[in-house]
RNA sequence: GGGCCGGUAGAUCAGCCCGGAAGAUCGCUGCCCUUGCAAGGCAGAGGCCGCGGGUUCAAAUCCCGCCCGGUCCA
């Protein structure tokens, strides 16, 4: 299928060939000939020898060349997306650039922001973490430069022979030429699309991918890819990726790429470190730059080897040098990411994007354990983000460097306790298997390496499986579990939504075009559906002189669905709908009052607060954000002190459609604090400079309206998130009034005045506490008492005797008893039964017997219960079998 | 969102598998020893065994639900 695809009329005119490589049988096009693709390990990294480009490019550098050339060949430069993927429910962190566009772009229902454009997108991918240093040119962080086209049937901007001749021109504007450049022919399959692509392959070093996407994944599709089934769509998308990384290391020939991307700071921790690169170790790190393509990464082993004999060295002079050179490597990279990350407002967590963050810091932590710690991890971070100053936002430094130490604090916490852990169990079972690692690591977080080393300390060996993370993958099986979607179709025209023309609008008039049971459609309403955390309105609809209640709205698609508390509209009848003002003015309110909570929350707290979810109520609702720390009672009093400045401001709150993507150009993704909506345009709701979200709920004209924001309470839900319980209004003022009245009963029912409350409830606690425990010495004294009495009744250092006591007593009773005396039996007055001494078990089951009750216990020592009735059978026979008769 | 581990004295934990009188160490208080401190000795205080339900004559222990903390996966 990609044969006939990929032929194109520029290879034809300009004497390219295709061509099959002897190596990995892919087929490419070059304009010299050649004998394989040239992509490593078919080829060698020969931009490590011989300049391609005419000079050195620092990353800056090259992607101002990079968005300069393709402004200058008519393409719109847009400013990059956030490494999160904000306006993304299906994934948590930018992969790459066409992610920027998806779903809504891609799927042909928003335009793109601009049309050609070009971008440079920082993304971060994780896949690739354990490669990273080792490799020298894997990274978790880099930089997608590309130049996107949306070609749409009555609208067309340029396909593939345009795209190739770019990366032509762009290579060659960097002093490159079109006899180095090979273009390998490779099937391109992600996020339910597919098409051709290339892989622009320069100096043995893959430095682009040109993706040409026309299909998208459909079950009746004619196109069969891999697993899945294409058909073609009538969007042709122009997908390209050039590695800015790549292209810096290409022109920088250092032996990996990040001596060419973050010099300084390889450096510098390399001082830190006391690492000297001389000849012998430059030509180390050469060989492994050219043989790391060639050997899978997992060998390590052989590939030291290698690059061993190649470089006429030692093993301790690899260890010494390459070892902990690769961990520098990696901590700069890993920093890198965690810089965009964090500035780009993920918090770390132990879910979602937040824990990718956490898997991030901790790796680092560890590397930098390794090295001896040169140097900190906010430090690191700190550097990166002044490096990257042009796109990394330094204002959020402060809150980066807080948020790194909190998690170091915790990382090191886990550390310790894991220790004492794996000591425990090194003492209780003198080994540690397999089973023992996985169960540390899964639910401890104590790598197997961490373990081996503890285990060390006390002379036992551990062996580590080498297929361990697939050991642990299995533990996690058969765990998944599908969600399942709620969708409707009701193949009916749109309703109109008269709660948007006028959200003040009580009654209307309507007519019915569907009904089924007690559902029905109306040709427009006033009645909110749910959606956006808001819950539906209620109220009532007259028909025919009938009121049926409105109990429920939902919203399929933009079809509004009332569910009435019985049957009997039909379709075509006339009815006039009442809202419940009294309920909707409220989540009104409320509705205003949480966006006003969201921008108080990110004054008072950080630029990093991210709306998590919602649900508002009438009485009490939840407004859940992403911050790094409990809230405390203080900040808590800012954010109702900011709330009430923007409230008695009284801003004028507007509300009003727009173009998706102007309003994205304009707001920024802040818009998608409360959920990504689907469509073209978007409803924009803005409260002067405070705050803009995309929001489809109802507001209030003016934040003046609510009067009051009041929150109840916090609760910390999940690390680096947490909930704020909150009301408004009227619900707001009722709360005050009832905690009043709670405040004044309490303080009439200990006859005090409200303000001495607290003294007065701490006295009474204390001498609460002091009653009890006199309480408890005159227990014991009593049972001294009928101690002291029993004793008398003994026998021989026996005694059977029924008294006055529960089972607690009982026992200390008979723990004073078994001191002095051989063996005893008491029965309690509800029948219960305590035997100590000898046989003690079976005594209490014969006497239990004799009061149709149970027994047992040990040989020293009973209990049991029987019949409260049979108190006088219980004793005979004890007295019996005891010989005290 | 799902899985796993944990919650017992101020702290760190044992006891739970296999139900039968709540423990250890450190810390705390008092006393002895000492010029004083440290150490040592003796004595003592300190527990809703996370919460709620169930099973049982009897639950820290077994079963169910919830809450909280930790951790792994997506």
């Amino acid at each position: 299928m990609l044969d006939k695809e990929l032929e194109l009329e520029f290879f034809r005119k300009n004497g390219y060939s295709r061509y099959k490589c002897k190596k990995c049988g892919a087929h490419f096009w070059s304009k010299k000939p050649r004998e394989t693709c040239s992509e490593a390990p078919c080829g060698e990294y020969t931009f490590l020898e011989e300049p391609i480009f005419k000079r050195k490019y620092s990353v800056e550098e090259m992607r101002q060349e990079f968005i300069e050339f393709f402004r200058k060949h008519g393409h719109t430069p847009i400013s990059r997306y956030p490494v999160v993927a904000r306006w993304r429910d299906d994934v948590f962190l930018v992969n790459a650039s066409i992610y920027d566009f998806q779903p809504h772009v891609t799927s042909g229902l928003v335009p793109p922001p601009a049309n050609p454009l070009v971008i440079s997108q920082p993304c971060i991918r994780m896949v690739d973490i354990d490669s990273v240093g080792k490799t020298g040119r894997h990274l978790t962080g880099f930089e997608m430069m590309a130049h996107h086209a949306f070609n749409y049937p009555d609208e067309w901007i340029y396909w593939k022979d345009e795209t190739v001749e770019y990366a032509i021109k762009f290579i060659e504007s960097l002093g490159g030429s079109e006899e180095d450049i090979v273009f390998k022919e490779k099937p391109w399959i992600g996020g339910g699309n597919a098409g051709a692509s290339f892989e622009v392959i320069v100096g043995g070093l893959e430095l682009a991918t040109l993706v040409f996407m026309n299909l998208k994944e459909d079950e009746n599709g004619s196109i069969i890819l891999g697993d899945s089934r294409y058909s073609e769509m009538p969007l042709k998308i122009v997908d390209t990726g050039y590695g800015l990384e790549r292209f810096v290391w290409l022109s920088q020939m250092t032996p990996t790429i990040y001596d060419a991307i973050y010099p300084d700071m390889v450096e510098k921790l390399m001082e830190l470190v006391g690492l000297e690169r001389g000849e012998k170790e430059e030509l180390m790190l050469k060989n492994l730059a050219l043989l790391s393509p060639r050997i899978e990464i997992e060998d390590e082993e052989s590939l030291m080897r290698e690059v061993i004999e190649r470089s006429k060295v030692s093993k301790e002079d690899y260890r010494r040098f390459i070892e902990p050179l690769q961990k520098i490597y990696a901590v700069a990279d890993y920093t890198r990411s965690l810089a965009f990350m964090l500035t780009d407002g993920i918090v770390p967590s132990n879910v979602q994007a937040g824990y990718l963050a956490r898997l991030l810091i901790r790796r680092t932590l560890k590397l930098l354990d390794d090295l001896h710690n040169p140097i900190s991890i906010q430090e690191l971070v700190k550097m990166h983000i002044q490096r990257f100053r042009d796109i990394m936002d330094t204002s959020m430094i402060s809150i980066v460097e807080e948020e790194l130490e909190l998690e170091e604090e915790r990382y090191r916490r886990t550390l310790a306790k894991g220790r004492e852990i794996v000591k425990r169990m090194l003492k209780k079972k003198g080994e540690i298997d397999v089973d023992d690692l996985v169960l540390l690591y899964d639910s401890h977080g104590l790598l197997p390496d961490f373990v081996k080393n503890i285990a060390r300390e006390m002379n036992v060996d551990v062996e580590i499986p080498k297929n361990f993370h697939g050991l642990v993958a299995r533990r996690h099986e058969g765990a998944k579990k599908e969600k399942k979607e709620r969708g409707r179709e009701l193949n009916l025209p749109k309703t109109r939504a008269l709660y948007y023309e006028d959200p003040y609008l009580r009654e209307f008039d309507a007519t019915v075009i569907w009904a089924e049971g007690k559902e029905i459609v109306l040709d427009k309403t006033a009645f909110y559906p749910e959606g956006g955390g808001q819950p539906p309105d209620h109220g009532k609809i007259i028909a025919n002189g009938e009121e049926y209640r409105v109990e429920d709205v939902q919203k399929y698609n933009d079809v509004i669905v009332h569910t009435l508390d019985r049957e009997g509209i039909a379709s075509g009848m006339v009815v006039h709908g009442i809202i419940d003002w009294e309920r909707r003015e409220r989540l009104m309110r409320i509705h205003t009052a949480e966006h006003i909570l969201l921008a108080a929350c990110r004054k008072v707290l950080g630029k990093h607060v991210w709306q998590h979810g919602t649900q508002k109520d009438v009485y009490e609702s939840r407004f859940d954000i992403a911050h790094y720390k409990p809230i405390t009672q203080k900040e808590i009093k800012e954010i109702e002190k900011e709330a009430f400045r923007i409230i008695t401001s009284n801003i004028p709150v507007e509300a009003r459609f727009m173009n998706r993507a102007e309003a994205e150009k304009k707001y920024g993704f802040v818009l998608y604090e409360g959920g990504i909506p689907p469509g073209r345009e978007i409803r924009v709701v803005k409260i002067g400079d405070e705050d803009v979200e995309a929001c489809g709920g109802t507001h209030v004209r003016s934040t003046g309206e609510i009067g009051i924001l009041k929150i109840l309470r916090t609760e910390r839900i999940q690390d680096g998130v947490s909930r704020i319980i909150y009301t408004a209004g009227m619900s707001a003022l009722e709360h005050v009034q009832r905690e009043e009245d709670i405040l004044r009963e309490a303080s009439e029912k200990l006859r005090v005045q409200p303000d001495k409350l607290n003294a007065a409830v701490e006295k009474f606690f204390q001498e609460w506490k002091s009653y009890r425990k006199e309480l408890e010495r005159l227990r014991k004294y009593e049972i001294e008492g009928i101690k002291s009495k029993l004793m008398e009744k003994a026998k021989d250092g026996k005694i059977a005797e029924a008294v006055e006591l529960g089972m607690k007593d009982m026992l200390l009773l008979s723990r004073e008893l078994s001191s002095s005396l051989h063996s005893g039996v008491l029965i309690g007055k509800d029948g219960g039964i305590v035997v100590f001494g000898e046989n003690a078990a079976t005594l209490a089951k014969e006497i239990a017997k004799a009061m149709n009750g149970k027994a047992g216990g040990s040989k020293s020592f009973a209990q049991g219960k029987g019949d409260a009735n049979r108190i006088k059978e219980g004793l005979n026979k004890a007295r019996e079998l005891m010989g005290l008769a």
